[in-house]
DNA sequence: CTGAAAGCGCTTACAG
DNA sequence: CTGAAAGCGCTTACAG
C-alpha cells in the first residue's frame, strides 16, 4: 500500500502539500494537483484509515448491534441499512448479540475501540430505560436506536406496529370482517413491539366501530415459535371458541403455522378465516395462500437511521432525534 | 478513552512496561502486574486498535464479501460465519455486492485500507479464474473463498453441493421413488453450484442403479425466482410428461412454489410427488407440507472457514488450503 | 526487571 | 503557494 509520503517523494512535493490536495483543499496551482492525482491513481494510493482514526479523524465504519430474537428480519433490516450507509461511504461492522446482554457493554466497547463513527442500536428485547440504567452508553459515541431511545441525546427511529395493525384492519373490515382477533407471542413490555400490537388492535377495532372483545387476543406464554400446544390453544380459543373470521398473527412465522392449522382444520384461508402475518419476510409470498402481511418498510428505516446518525454525528440541533415509519400492509391472498 | 500512557502516569511505570504486561510478556514481577492490571481496569482500558494496526498488527476485523442472489442463504451462512469468528474474537465487516461486479475490485481495495486481517469471499455468481483474470487479488491480503479458490495461495471451502443430491436420491429411492425429477434455475457455468446438482443427479441415479434419462432434468433460463411461465413448463415437463413420482428443486424456494403448483394440481406431495429443496431456509419447516431439504451445513463451513483463514494469516503449510464441506438431508414431510 | 525512543501514516497548526 | 514538525496510541528493538 502507497503512503502520503510515497506520492511525495515521487512528485517531490512535500507531504502536506499531498495530503492538503486530495483531500481538495483549494488554493493550490492546477499544475501541482495534476501531478498528485497522477502520480496517486499510478500508486493506487489509498488512505490508510487507520493512520485517520488515530489522527483523530472520522473511521467511515459503523456498527450494527443485532438481537437474536427474529433472525430474519433482523437480517432483513440489517441489509437494508447496509445499503443505504454504503451509500453514503460508509462501512457496515456487525454485532450479534450472541447470548446473554452482559455483553451488550462488552459490544460497545469493543466498537469504541475500533473507533467506529456510530453505533446502530437494533436490539429491541433489550429497552433501556433512561441514562441512568445505561451508564456509560451516552458516553460512547453515536448512537441511533430502534424502537427505543438509548440516551436522551440519541437518536431513534420508532416503527410504528400499532399503525400497521390499524391499517390491517381497516383493511379487514372493508372486505366484510367483524370477528378479528390478534394472536401474540407474549403481551410484552411497555412500549415494545407486541404490546403496540394491543395498542393497534384496539385501536383499530374503535376507528371500524367494531366492540372490542377481551377473549379475542390469544397471549402466549412468550416462546418466539409456537409450538404445537400453542397452536391447538390459539386455535381453540380464537377459532372454535370465538369463530373469529380474521386473526393477526404475532409474525409472519406464527402465521405460517397457523395456516397449516387451519388447513388440518380443514377451514379455508381466507374464506373461513382470513390470516395477516407481520414483517413481509421474503417466504410470506411462498406461503399457500399467499400471505397477506404487514411491510416494516426497511428501507425507509434504513434513510431515516442513517441520516439522523449523520445529523448525531455533526451535532446538529437536537430537534428531529426521532423519527417514526409507518408499516404497509402488503395484501395477497391469505385476507 | 483511557490510553496506556495514562495508565502508565497512573501507576509510576513507563509506557513498555505496561503494553507488557497488558500482552501477557513474561518476566515482570507479581507486584507490577498487580499495579498495572488493577489501574487498567480502573480506567476502563481498551487498546486503540487504530494505533494498533498502524503499527502493522493485526486489526481483528474481517471482513465478509456476499452476492445478492439468494439473500436468505446468504445471511443465514454470514451469520454462521460471524459466530464462529466473534468466538476466536474478531468481527465481522459486511460487503454486499450492490449492483455491478465493477465494485468487487472497489471492496477488496477499501478492505484493505481499512487494514482487515482477512476477506472472506462468499459471492458466488462471480467465479475467478486464475490470478491471471484476478490482477492485485492475491496481493489484497489473506483471502478464503466459497467453492471457488481465488488466488492459488488462497483457502477455499467447498459445499460438495453434488454430495448432497446424491444423498437426496439415496434416500427417495429408498422409499420407492424411481422417477425421480430435477429442476433447476439454470444449467450453471463449469464448477458452480448448479452444475453440481447435475452432476449429483447422475452420480445418484448411477448409486442407485436407476436409468438417467435427460428430459428428467429442468433446466430454467437463469432467473434466479420462478415466473408462473417457468413453473407451468417445470410442472408440464417433469410432472405431465415424465411423470416424475419426485423432484429435487433448484433451491427451497423453488420447492416452496413447485408445493403450491401442485396443490393446485390436486396433487398430493409427498404421496404422489415428493419434493426436496436446497438450503434448508427457516421456512423449510413452515411450509406445507413441511419441506425435506438439503441442508448446506453452515456451521461447518464457518468453523472451516475460519480455520483456513488462520491458517493463512499465519503462514502456515499451504497444503491443506481446501476443506469441503458435506451438505445433509433434513427430512420433514414433502418426502 | 524497567525506561527512553523510534516510527507506523495521517492531519493540522505554524513558519516561510 | 509550499514545507518542516508535532502528535494521535501503540509495539518493539535497544540500553540500562
Amino acid at each position: 500500500m502507497s503512503s502520503l509520503a510515497s506520492i511525495a517523494r515521487a512528485t517531490g512535493l512535500a507531504v502536506t502539500t499531498v495530503s492538503e490536495i486530495l483531500r481538495n483543499k483549494p488554493g493550490y496551482s492546477e499544475t501541482t494537483k495534476q501531478k498528485v492525482m497522477e502520480a496517486a491513481r499510478k500508486l493506487s494510493y489509498r488512505p490508510n484509515s487507520a493512520a485517520r482514526q488515530l489522527r483523530g479523524g472520522r473511521s467511515g465504519l459503523m456498527a450494527a448491534l443485532i438481537g437474536q430474537n427474529n433472525p430474519q428480519a433482523n437480517f432483513d433490516r440489517l441489509a437494508a441499512l447496509e445499503r443505504v450507509a454504503y451509500s453514503r461511504g460508509y462501512r457496515m461492522m456487525i454485532g450479534q448479540i450472541h447470548n446473554s446482554d452482559g455483553r451488550l457493554d462488552e459490544y460497545l466497547r469493543d466498537f469504541a475501540a475500533r473507533g467506529v463513527d456510530g453505533i446502530f442500536w437494533l436490539h429491541q428485547p433489550f429497552a433501556p430505560r433512561g441514562e441512568d440504567q445505561q451508564p456509560g452508553v451516552s458516553r460512547l459515541g453515536n448512537i441511533v436506536s430502534l424502537d427505543h431511545p438509548v440516551a436522551s441525546d440519541a437518536g431513534c427511529v420508532r416503527i410504528d406496529y400499532a399503525a400497521g395493525i390499524e391499517q390491517a384492519i381497516a383493511y379487514l373490515a372493508r372486505s366484510g370482517h367483524k370477528r378479528i382477533g390478534l394472536a401474540i407471542a407474549a403481551a410484552g413490555a411497555k412500549g415494545d413491539p407486541l404490546q403496540a400490537r394491543q395498542l393497534g388492535y384496539k385501536r383499530g377495532l374503535l376507528a371500524q366501530q367494531i366492540e372490542f372483545q377481551k377473549d379475542r387476543i390469544w397471549i402466549g406464554d412468550g416462546a418466539e415459535t409456537p409450538n404445537a400446544a400453542h397452536l391447538q390453544s390459539l386455535f381453540d380459543q380464537l377459532v372454535q371458541r370465538q369463530k373469529c373470521d380474521a386473526i393477526l398473527a404475532s409474525n409472519d412465522v406464527w402465521a405460517a403455522e397457523l395456516l397449516r392449522v387451519l388447513r388440518r382444520a380443514k377451514l379455508r384461508v381466507p374464506q373461513d378465516v382470513a390470516v395477516v402475518g407481520f414483517d413481509n419476510l421474503m417466504f410470506a409470498a411462498l406461503c399457500d395462500p399467499a400471505l397477506t402481511t404487514i411491510d416494516q418498510q426497511h428501507d425507509a428505516f434504513a434513510t431515516a437511521a442513517v441520516n439522523l446518525m449523520e445529523q448525531t454525528m455533526t451535532g446538529k440541533e437536537a430537534q428531529h432525534r426521532e423519527v417514526v415509519i409507518q408499516p404497509k400492509v402488503v395484501v395477497r391472498e391469505s385476507a
